[in-house]
DNA sequence: CTTAGGG
DNA sequence: CCCTAAG
């Protein structure tokens, strides 16, 4: 089956850049690890790194740069910038990375029969971390039942199962997940330090105007979901970070922006990419 | 497991 | 992106 392919965004691609001036070329796995990148590449692996920067040199080898379409938003506003909190103090060229979805965007939680096209298929570590937020299971959760519980919730492709356990294989070296003898546990990486995701992630968020709260109870609840990604910083953390928002948002009757606040960082951080609405 | 190169 | 060969 064709792959969806991820496309690279531009703060990976300067990440990458930067790695490589740090770290040097070929020390791709310490790129990836580097606190400093690693918010921007923790969804890439040490090889992704490599087949990009082949690419990246390739490319711009190049007389005629086939830019074409691949120039998304030079200088694109995001139009409902709310609150420009805080801005980067690195001018990023962030600019809307995504448009919000304002409407009732369903988060690849429930089912969704309503796609009926298979090309939706987002086979990401988000549906895994899913399985292990959702089913709480201490132990540790075996490889069969993260697959039963991900086809129960979502439409998967036929080679899904082989695709799932090249995932969580990639997950375990990249000390996502901790492997136990036949079962899988999220791993909590304490040698990866407790600054990545607010530092930057957070920040580009904000500056994005993904984050606009004006109600007391909406940054409280902001604020206790990123204590908890806060405190391991890494793509899991999202999925109990919109629990906890989803909580205290339900005891304050509001719903609204949170939520889809919420969610969108749980898709950033656990695909580590933006799913562009069509 | 990490790199490098070909597919 | 995936796979395979080397280190």
């Amino acid at each position: 089956m064709g792959n969806p392919k991820q496309k690279w965004t531009s703060e990976e691609e300067e990440a990458l850049r930067a790695g490589v001036a740090k770290h040097g070329t070929g020390k791709w796995k310490d790129i990836q690890r580097d606190p400093e990148f690693n918010p921007f590449l923790f969804t890439r692996s040490n090889i992704d790194l490599k087949d990009k920067w082949r690419n990246m040199s390739v490319a711009s080898g190049q007389g005629g740069p086939r830019e074409k379409s691949r120039t998304p938003k030079p200088k694109a506003a995001n139009p409902d910038a709310l609150a420009p909190a805080a801005q980067l103090a690195t001018a990023q060229p962030l600019t809307a990375a995504a448009p919000v979805a304002r409407d009732a965007a369903a988060i690849p939680t429930v089912d969704d029969s309503s796609k009926g096209d298979a090309k939706n298929t987002l086979m990401s570590n988000a549906m895994i971390f899913e399985a292990f937020s959702t089913l709480k299971e201490q132990n540790g959760l075996d490889t069969n039942t993260i697959a039963n519980f991900i086809e129960q919730r979502h439409e998967v492709p036929q080679n899904f199962r082989r695709i799932l356990s090249t995932r969580l294989r990639r997950l375990v070296q990249q000390d996502k997940l901790e492997k136990v003898q036949n079962c899988f546990k999220i791993k909590s990486d304490a040698s990866s330090g407790t600054k990545t995701f607010t530092d930057s992630q957070l920040g580009k968020l904000q500056n994005a105007g993904y984050v606009k709260y004006n109600d007391p109870v909406e940054e409280a609840a902001v604020a206790a979901a990123f204590k908890v990604a806060d405190a391991e910083n890494r793509s899991f953390v999202a999925a109990e970070a919109i629990k906890e928002a989803e909580r205290i948002s339900k005891l304050a009757e509001d719903t609204d922006s949170m939520l889809q606040f919420a969610k969108e960082i749980f898709e950033k951080c656990s695909q580590g990419e933006v799913v562009p609405i069509a």
